[in-house]
RNA sequence: GCGCCGGUAGCUCAGCUGGAUAGAGUGACUGGCUACGAACCAGUAGGUCAGGGGUUCGAGUCCCUUCCGGCGCGCCA
């Protein structure tokens, strides 16, 4: 627990005793107090922790807000709460002061801690999978999977540091339709380079990659399988090109820095029966019924809007069965206590259909959590690029790396919660300059080193501070960054629940913004010795929050630039 | 037609379980380096929180409704 945590708790069972002891001297009704909060108000004078127990228990207690404050607060004990007094404002607010002391607990708490400060056990080492981008490897990623992958790499790394254990998964379709039209396409392209006459079809792939994969296939086999069975060409060029497609695929995120605990092959489900045997327990269950030929899944019984296809009438089974598989393979074959889906919003009716269906297999499908994320509008010279997936012209996410740096992609796609569209401005993301939100972020970082060389280089050393030294920083920029560097742990706790690594991208800003006005208002560099180490020790808690922040996100925090 | 998501400053967006005077960045204008990196900071201007009803001591936040935008609703994945 850190200090800024314990406050919270701490304040509100001192509320919850005042109550009850206001009660036994007959100052307030015996009625249960409802459930009030404990916040951060957002004007400093109105304290630094504002509770509303009194406004809200006025129906309660039948008495004014106002009254009951005055109740509660003659007879609340601080003690131990890092907070030593207490006004009554407004409404009826309860607005509470830090004392001195808590400010030097906090920067004690950040040194001691250092890399790990901000992590907790909160998650208890729950098991959680978290599976994100699971590109189809008939092709090259887009734009989509780099937000994909951004997002599901550091809600793995948030989720980490808030005490879960966390494993990264990516699901590779390699069986099923894509992998025949990747046939088709594959075939077409061999073809045409020997023969008049084939077209691609309009769903086939069109993208340069097919055509390439074609030639060098003719490379190194000739027309060998110009004459063969079609069947037997297939193979041959799926056997070639999916599995540099795969390590395509395992390239490119390397390089975006993420990696895998596991690449879990769909073909693998097929191969070992899960397939047919989801497929099988759900008609032993009684969840099926056949209809034009094809067996239906009884999905509307169980929380989804329709039923739907499970076997085609040709005897293939459609791409939710295999998924059905690979989610219980995850939450009951491997036992996660949770399995988190990061997907495109366009997925969002399927969602329900899969947890219906693990449901009727008696899987508590609230164990799945699948974050939706909405679509990423690329903008250049101030106008969206548009992006036409049809002529193999969108923009995939190996140029994208190769014209901005991997920093600035990580943090930009991390710059909006999921569940909204993405601006990702290109020439900002390379630009060198404050407005460039990862450069002011590592210039914070990089400043705070250079302070440190400069004071160096004249002989001053960090030390320890006294109590009474880091009580000398009382000025509205240095406690205001104290406060900001006090509430990581809840920022990452937060983050974890609501699965929204922005809010730490928003933290980290914000940070940065605290600490380039402290700068500018409080010299470091001071004939107050005293003063002196006590702000060097700010400087050096807000170094390790900054850092802590990006190296989990995978970002660097440069010590010049 | 049904479902999901969104609509906050000119633009891009914050606003945590309802809280006190709705905030940043950017753009516009004005200041601050013989002082630890000006890749920084300070200030001015800019709002009927899409419209309308409701719940409450209190609504950008919750409920209903209308309008506008994006996306879904296949024996595709």
């Amino acid at each position: 627990m850190s200090t800024a945590n314990t406050t919270v708790e701490s304040l509100k069972n001192a509320i919850i005793c005042a109550v009850k002891k206001a009660q036994s001297e007959g100052l307030l009704p015996d009625a249960d107090l409802p459930s009030f909060t404990i916040e951060t108000p957002a004007d400093r004078s109105h304290g630094d922790l504002a509770s509303n127990a009194a406004m809200v228990s006025a129906r309660a207690f039948h008495s004014a807000p106002r009254k009951i404050a005055e109740a509660i607060i003659q007879n609340i004990d601080l003690t131990g709460t890092n907070l030593e007094r207490c006004e009554i404002a407004g409404p009826g607010f309860m607005n509470f002061f830090y004392s001195r002391s808590y400010y030097s607990s906090v920067l004690r708490e950040i040194s001691s801690k250092g890399d790990s400060y901000g992590t907790s056990d909160f998650g208890s080492g729950k098991k959680v999978l978290v599976e994100f981008v699971s590109a189809n490897p008939t092709g090259p990623m887009h734009i989509g999977n780099a937000r994909g992958g951004a997002l599901g790499d550091t809600l793995s790394s948030v989720l980490g540091a808030a005490g879960f254990d966390v494993s990264r998964e990516f699901y590779i379709n390699d069986a099923g339709n894509q992998i025949e039209k990747f046939a088709t396409s594959l075939e077409i392209r061999y073809m045409q380079l020997y023969k008049d006459g084939y077209e691609m079809p309009e769903d086939s792939y069109h993208g340069q990659d097919i055509i390439d994969h074609a030639k060098n296939f003719a490379e190194i086999y000739g027309d060998r399988y110009v004459e063969a069975d079609s069947a037997e060409r297939r193979a041959a060029l799926v056997k070639y090109a999916l599995p540099l497609n795969i390590e395509g695929l395992e390239r490119d995120l390397l390089k975006y820095r993420i990696k895998y605990d596991r690449w879990f092959r769909e073909s693998t489900l097929h191969n070992d029966g899960s397939v047919k045997k989801v497929v099988e327990l759900l008609t032993e269950k009684g969840h099926t019924y056949e209809q034009d030929g094809a067996v239906w899944f009884r999905a509307s019984e169980f929380g989804a809007d329709k039923d739907f296809v499970l076997v085609r009438s040709n005897g293939l089974p459609t791409y939710v069965v295999p998924d059905i598989a690979y989610h219980y393979d995850k939450l009951v074959t491997r036992g996660f206590d949770r399995a988190i889906d990061v997907l495109g919003a366009d997925h969002h009716g399927y969602v329900p259909r899969l947890k219906a269906a693990l449901t009727a297999l008696g899987v508590d499908a609230s164990r799945l959590d699948v974050v939706l994320m909405q679509m990423v509008f690329l903008v250049r010279d101030g106008e969206r690029v548009k992006l036409s997936k049809r002529s193999g012209k969108a923009i995939t996410l190996v140029t994208l790396l190769d014209e901005i740096p991997i920093d600035a992609a990580r943090f930009f796609f991390n710059l909006r919660e999921a569940n909204t569209p993405l601006e990702f401005d290109l020439d900002l993301a390379i630009e060198k300059s404050s407005q460039n939100p990862v450069y002011y972020v590592q210039y914070a970082h990089a400043r705070i080193c250079n302070i440190f060389k400069g004071l160096e280089a004249d002989g001053i050393l960090p030390r320890e501070c006294t109590d009474e030294e880091l009580a000398l920083l009382t000025a509205p920029e240095e406690v205001e960054l104290i406060n900001k560097l006090s509430s990581l742990e809840g920022e990452i706790i937060s983050a974890a629940k609501d699965y929204d690594p922005s809010r730490i991208t928003k933290f980290v800003y914000d940070t940065a913004t605290l600490f380039h006005k402290f700068y500018n208002a409080c010299r470091v560099r001071n004939d107050d010795e005293s003063l002196m180490q006590a702000r060097m020790t700010l400087c050096s808690c807000t170094r390790s929050v900054i850092a802590n922040i990006l190296t989990m996100f995978k970002i660097s925090a440069p010590e010049s630039m």
